[in-house]
DNA sequence: ATTATCTATAGATCTATAGATAATGC
DNA sequence: ATTATCTATAGATCTATAGATAATGC
C-alpha cells in the first residue's frame, strides 16, 4: 500500500557509494519480494510494482529487461534477506542441536516480525513453482535443498557431538523439523495468529526429545 | 489433453437421469481442478480450460457466469474428491489412532496415485489464497479447519480409548501430523520422488510413539 | 528515467444455431 | 408430421490490462 519513494540520491559520505540506479534497484526488489509473498510471482505485474514504488512501467524496464529477469532478481533478493534474517543470526549458535533451535527460532521470529507480509517467501512461491519448470523453479528448489541440507548437517553435528543417539536418521529429523516450520508458516499466514508458531516450537522440542530417547521406544505401537 | 466429448444423451435405463449439460459440467470441473493444482486458481484461464475440455470460451460461460463462480465450483469439486478419495475410505477405520493412520495413509496414497497432478489441491491453493481475501479463501480455509478438527478429534478419541496418555495435547498432535503430511506433499511434488511420503509415514509413527511414552521424556533436553 | 504505443490475451457479453424434446394437428 | 421451445454450444466482439518497445527528455 505505502507508496515508498525510491530514496533520493544524496548518499551519506563515508558509505560505499551507490548510484541512484542501484539504490532504486534495491528498493524495487525489496518491494517486489514483499508483493510476491502476497500476490505470487505470476500475480506480480510490472504495472502494479511500478505503481507501488512510484515509477513508470518502462522505468522498471530500464532495470530489468523482462519479467523473467525481474522474477529471478526478486528471488535472489529474497534469498539474500533469508540468509541475513534467518541463517546468519542463527549460525552464531554452536553446531548441533543449539543451532537447530536457533535456526527454527530465527525462522519463526522472522515470520512473526512479518519481514514479508505473506510469510516465508520461499514457502509462498513453492506451491506456485513446483509444477512450473524454469529458472525460477530451479533457483527456489536449490534454496529449499540448501535449507534441508543445513538442517540435516546440524543433526549430523549433534550426533557427532553426542547430543543425540548414534545412528540417528538425521535426514528424517530434518524432514520433521521442516514439517513443523513449513506448517507453522502456512497456518500463521492463513489465520494471522501466533498459535502455530508456538506449536512448531513445541513440535521441534518433541522431535529433539525423541532423538535422545532410548531406541526401543521409537517403534512402540501400543494398542494397535 | 484428451478432448473428452460430453457423453451423448442415451442415458442407461435405471440410472439417475443426467442431462448432457450436467455430465459436461462434471467433466469441466474435474479438468479445472486438475489444472488448478498445476497453474493455480488465478493462473487458470477460461480460454485454456475451454481448449483443454474441447469447447469454446463462451460455452463455459453458459455453465459459469463468471470466473469467480468457476473458481468456487472448482473448489467445491476438489472438496468432494478429497472427501471421497481421502476421508471416506479412511473413516472406515475405528476411531482413534488407527483412524489417524488411515487418514494419513489415504492422504499420502492419493498423492502417490497423483489424483491431482500438482499434489493436494488444497495445499496447492493454500499459499495462493492465504493472503487474498474472498469467498475462495474462506472456503479453502474452512476445508483446512475441518481437516485439522478431524485429526484433533481422532486424537481425542484415542485418548478416550486409552490408546494415548491422558491429558495429551491433542491439538498439538494434530498440528504435528499435519506438519508431516503437508511437507510430504510439497517435497513430493517439487522433487517427484516418494522419499518424502515415507518420511511422513515415519514421522507420524514417531509422533504416535511419543504420545504413548511416559510424560517425563517429553521435556527432556539433554546437553542443552 | 518518461510518454506514447504496440501486441497478445484476459474476462466478459452478444447473437446465432444445432440438436433434442414437448405440444399440437392431421 | 409440424411447430414451438429448450439447452448447450459457437463465433464475433468488447474492454481492460499484461508484457514489451521506441522515441525522447533530463
Amino acid at each position: 500500500m505505502a507508496k515508498q519513494k525510491a530514496g533520493k540520491t544524496n548518499a551519506p559520505t563515508g558509505e560505499p557509494r551507490r548510484s541512484a540506479g542501484q539504490l532504486s534497484r534495491a528498493t524495487i526488489l525489496l518491494t517486489a519480494a514483499k508483493l510476491v509473498t502476497v500476490k505470487g510471482l505470476e500475480g506480480l505485474s510490472i504495472g502494479e510494482l511500478a505503481a507501488e514504488v512510484g515509477m513508470s512501467k518502462s522505468g522498471l524496464y530500464a532495470h530489468f529487461k523482462s519479467k523473467e529477469e525481474l522474477d529471478l532478481a526478486t528471488i535472489e533478493t529474497a534469498a539474500t534477506i533469508f540468509d541475513r534474517e534467518v541463517l546468519q543470526s542463527a549460525m552464531a549458535a554452536p553446531a548441533g542441536l543449539r543451532r537447530v533451535r536457533a535456526l527454527a527460532d530465527s525462522f519463526l521470529l522472522h515470520l512473526e516480525r512479518k519481514v514479508f507480509p505473506g510469510g516465508c517467501f520461499f514457502a509462498a512461491v513453492l506451491a506456485e513453482l513446483d509444477t512450473r519448470p524454469g529458472l525460477a523453479r530451479d533457483r527456489v528448489s536449490k534454496v529449499l535443498d540448501a535449507w534441508l541440507t543445513l538442517l540435516t548437517q546440524c543433526f549430523a553435528d549433534a550426533e557427532a557431538n553426542g547430543e543425540i543417539r548414534p545412528q540417528s536418521d538425521v535426514a528424517q529429523a530434518a524432514f520433521e523439523t521442516e514439517g513443523m516450520l513449513l506448517t507453522a508458516n502456512f497456518l500463521f499466514v492463513m489465520r494471522d495468529e501466533i498459535t502455530p508458531l508456538n506449536q512448531a516450537r513445541q513440535g521441534l522440542e518433541n522431535v529433539l526429545a525423541r532423538l535422545a530417547t532410548s531406541p526401543a521406544s521409537k517403534k512402540k505401537r501400543p494398542f494397535s
